[in-house]
DNA sequence: AGTCACTGATCGA
DNA sequence: TCGATCAGTGACT
């Protein structure tokens, strides 16, 4: 098992986004945290010469190109049913903790399940960026509620 | 036992 | 209305 590692930096105006890789799959991603109110307009510069730089180019378009495909996520059972929920919710919609939880069957676990959205592994590939609140506020992201906010509007999410 | 990226209810301004 | 506050909730450390 000869892990095949490699790291792969985008920069933007709000610094480094670092993906890893691992046997060609996206393991993990950090984002640089952000104040809530950046002075600083997002910017991102990039070659889009792969696969990777493709898509996160494309989802700070408003897009959804293909999702590069992601390793094997190591949390608990139950972070593993939430990130995989939150993998199929689609560009443009948002759902709410509490949905997550009525549809994992366990309606009253909402707070469970933004627990395991901060601790999703690879923000953007995963878009725990589109869980909201039921009163619709954002309420939290781990790299900062400006990258929520923005990724939102870009998606068509406005005024939120 | 304490911590949460929640929610719904309640209360005061 | 809109905020601050509170209790209840489940998974995780």
């Amino acid at each position: 098992m000869s892990d095949n590692r490699q790291l792969q930096k985008i920069s933007t105006s709000w610094g480094d986004i670092v993906v890893q890789m691992r046997d060609g799959k996206v393991s993990s991603c950090t984002l640089p945290y952000v104040d809530d109110t950046p002075t600083e307009p997002f910017t991102i510069s990039t070659t889009e010469k792969n696969a990777i730089e493709f898509f996160v180019c494309d989802t700070f378009r408003g897009r959804s190109s293909g999702v590069p495909p992601i390793a094997e996520l190591q949390g608990s059972s139950f972070q593993n049913m939430v990130w995989l929920l939150l993998s199929k919710i689609p560009s443009g919609e948002t759902k709410s903790y509490r949905e997550i939880a009525e549809a994992l069957g366990k309606p009253l676990a909402y707070r469970a399940v933004a627990n395991a959205c901060g601790k999703n592994p690879a923000p953007l590939f995963i878009p725990c960026h589109r869980v909201i609140g039921s009163d619709g506020k954002l309420h939290g992201f781990s790299a900062g509620t400006a990258w929520k906010r923005m990724l939102l509007d870009i998606e068509g999410k406005k005024g939120i």
